[in-house]
DNA sequence: AGTAAAAAATGACAATCGTCATAGAAAACG
DNA sequence: CGTTTTCTATGACGATTGTCATTTTTTACT
């Protein structure tokens, strides 16, 4: 449970912000967007913003986590992306100059802070460092996604779902994997009852446990060579 | 088939050029790539560049159509994407300042610039619009990539390929679609026999017409309803 | 042009996976 | 604390799709 006083964040004293895109501003450029910025107590299922609306800034995830996905035509949401604490949110969109082509909603109560489309591009024309550190990281994740899409076309859903697990635990660090079933299908990319099925598997044959909802994965070494990596 | 006084191609008069990203350069600027670039004639089935090696500079393709693509653990190819004249390519894993990510080798015969890496990363140094340009340009392929990842999931392979042909018929205007029936089942991710089969339903549904290995479509709209689109 | 090699096409079959229906468990709520 | 609702789980079944084997067509090469 978050506590209220954390709803207002400190950028000069943001430890999540010392490791992220924004790590390298200096002391003048922090102290713009803390007078500019909004910070927001947000909680779980809510909707940071939807495909087909206009971008009007980034969001800086301080504490929660939150899936960015896309719907297909029958409704159904395909899970692209789930952020954390420290992760910049919505960016992608205001630069290519249309609207979100994906919608993104909180997983759990989060603490987001919104800094202004004109805030974050006035910062970036000014500063070399972060404008490398996006380029960067959009770089990255047009990698990371020729990949999920060669998984897709080329893995089993089993393949897939330890692929995922192992993805999983990288957010969940320290934790329990903890997405709802119908999630957790999203984001592998197939139906819920396959999936429900394959945990059930995995669970006897011990690569994982489960609490409730929650997922511990106990043999990491296994899923990986599951997975194929 | 190429003229043999192609293969060196002028920057100040390449028509591909004033369209693409490099568009909005200065003489000075062209004239520096000009002296600096290297210019060279590909045979089809040619590698540009192959996963895990490191980038040395982007490629500008003048004439001729590449595919982008990435080996999945079994070697089976998944095609991300088709580059085509006027694309430049391979400046992703460049920005990421990390090894290729993906291969690219041509579809057909093609006359392809490559630009070096420092020559390409001071122009973006220095000319604001180019920067812009590039990061717009990475933005909208997330954009598509997510799109991308949703049709694999949700799809089922006879939409994923009216889709497909959909996005064949922009990379090849005016011309029949030429690829091989391997090439095309592993853009769309499937198995080539099962891209034969369904080209086959396709036809006798007259909704396309094939010439040996050309495919030409008849029924844009059809093919969009069924692609969901 | 003629032959060799590669690519396309077809058939048969099995398995993965999705859908629908329903039961059981957990969570939410007054 | 019990009731309602949501989520998770399981069963049955069929369709889509992948694999292997083989034939036919097209392309490449000398």
């Amino acid at each position: 449970m978050l506590e209220k006083d954390f709803r207002q964040v400190s950028c000069s004293t943001c430890h999540q912000r010392k490791e992220n895109l924004l790590g390298g501003l200096g002391c003048d450029e922090i102290s713009h967007i803390e007078d500019h910025k909004s910070c927001n107590y947000y909680k779980k299922n809510q909707s940071l913003f939807i495909e087909g609306s206009y971008p009007r800034g980034v969001f800086c995830i301080n504490e929660g986590r939150i899936k960015i996905y896309k719907r297909g035509n029958e409704g159904k949401e395909q899970i692209i992306q789930i952020a954390k604490g420290g992760d910049l949110v919505g960016f992608r969109a205001m630069f290519s100059e249309d609207v979100y082509k994906v919608s993104a909603e909180t997983l759990e109560e989060c603490n987001i802070c919104f800094i202004s489309r004109e805030d974050f591009l006035s910062l970036m024309d000014s500063n070399p460092t972060l404008r490398k550190g996006i380029i960067k990281e959009l770089s990255t994740e047009l990698a990371d996604r020729a990949n999920f899409i060669t998984n897709m076309a080329q893995k089993s859903v089993r393949e897939r779902l330890a692929f995922s697990l192992l993805l999983l635990m990288d957010i969940y660090v320290g934790e329990p994997i903890n997405l709802s079933r119908e999630d957790m299908a999203n984001f592998v990319g197939t139906a819920t009852e396959t999936l429900i099925r394959l945990l059930k598997d995995f669970k006897e044959e011990a690569y994982i446990e489960t609490h409730a909802r929650k997922i511990t994965v106990l043999d990491r070494n296994k899923l990986m060579s599951i997975a194929g990596i």
